[in-house]
DNA sequence: TTATAATTATAGCAATGGCTATATTATACG
DNA sequence: CGTATAATATAGCCATTGCTATAATTATAA
């Protein structure tokens, strides 16, 4: 590449190129935050309250990682901590949770519906999840939305 | 929850969940990797050589992040720096960088075809393709040859 | 051939997300 | 009503991925 190739690099391209990582990179340092919400809304919802030490399980990390992680999440108004009582969404946290949920279980109903087998779509959509723009999400649903159709003449055949 | 509740908690059901988490805490890990070794197949090919100056514009860091993220991949051999030249990819990066590029490629078709706005397809495909396993590429690509199969029987309808 | 410009490296800072070991504190049970 | 146990917090470590500012080195062009 010769002096003047910076230059010569065409911005109006790899602007729209720089944009994604950059969007990839955001979607990154909410992916914990994010997983977080979720896993503590399935566990309110399992046993009532949601505790480190069960937190720490689910997520394969050590207790005194999610007590620091947790720090963050008071800072960011998603929870409640009562002492020795378990952590509690906020309002915020119980919004972000649901939305998660919800486009959680879409991935990987999606995944299943296209054929990868359940195992898979699980650990897959764990990933993907946090990735999937809404207008993914739209197509995604678009896609199970005409399979049940096709189901529905199939089996009305 | 009560005192015996963390041993309440079903670890047949929760170790998939563990192995999920666990599983997408280390792609996370490769994803840097990954897009290195792409990002730098992409500029040899399109310019010959790949600078430091060039690959930090393209993820929109900073120089010194590039060069400091450059020494972890010569030390895990994906490739060679020749001083003021550019980095070089070895065997093994030339290797990993034509995996991803085309699982990433095929990720961007597959939700292109599947109706996501091409731009949103790019961004969305930047972070979904470092969290899908061998069987969703190949549930992938078989929807993708379904669909080619029906686009060609309307055409010869 | 030498000065300038381009390229790369380094120093030093901050935030994040891990870990182990060890306090501390609340709850529950005897 | 104390005390053992469970739950949480803290201390202190490390690696990673960012940053800015600045130094050092190489190439290129005058």
């Amino acid at each position: 590449m010769k002096k003047t190739t910076a230059k010569a690099l065409k911005f109006n391209e790899s602007e729209l190129q720089v944009h994604g990582f950059r969007q990839t990179r955001h979607n990154r340092r909410l992916e914990l935050v994010e997983d977080y919400v979720e896993l503590i809304a399935d566990l309110i919802e399992k046993y009532g309250e949601a505790r480190q030490v069960d937190i720490a399980k689910e997520l394969g990390v050590a207790q005194p990682t999610v007590s620091k992680t947790l720090k963050r999440l008071v800072a960011e108004k998603m929870i409640i901590q009562r002492p020795y009582r378990g952590v509690f969404l906020t309002d915020k946290g119980s919004k972000l949770a649901k939305y998660c949920r919800q486009r959680h279980a879409l991935v990987e109903t999606f995944l299943t519906a296209l054929g990868v087998p359940s195992e898979v779509a699980k650990i897959d959509a764990e990933g993907i999840e946090h990735h999937v723009s809404d207008q993914t999400i739209f197509a995604f649903k678009r896609f199970l939305k005409s399979r049940q159709v096709t189901e529905i003449r199939k089996s009305s055949v």
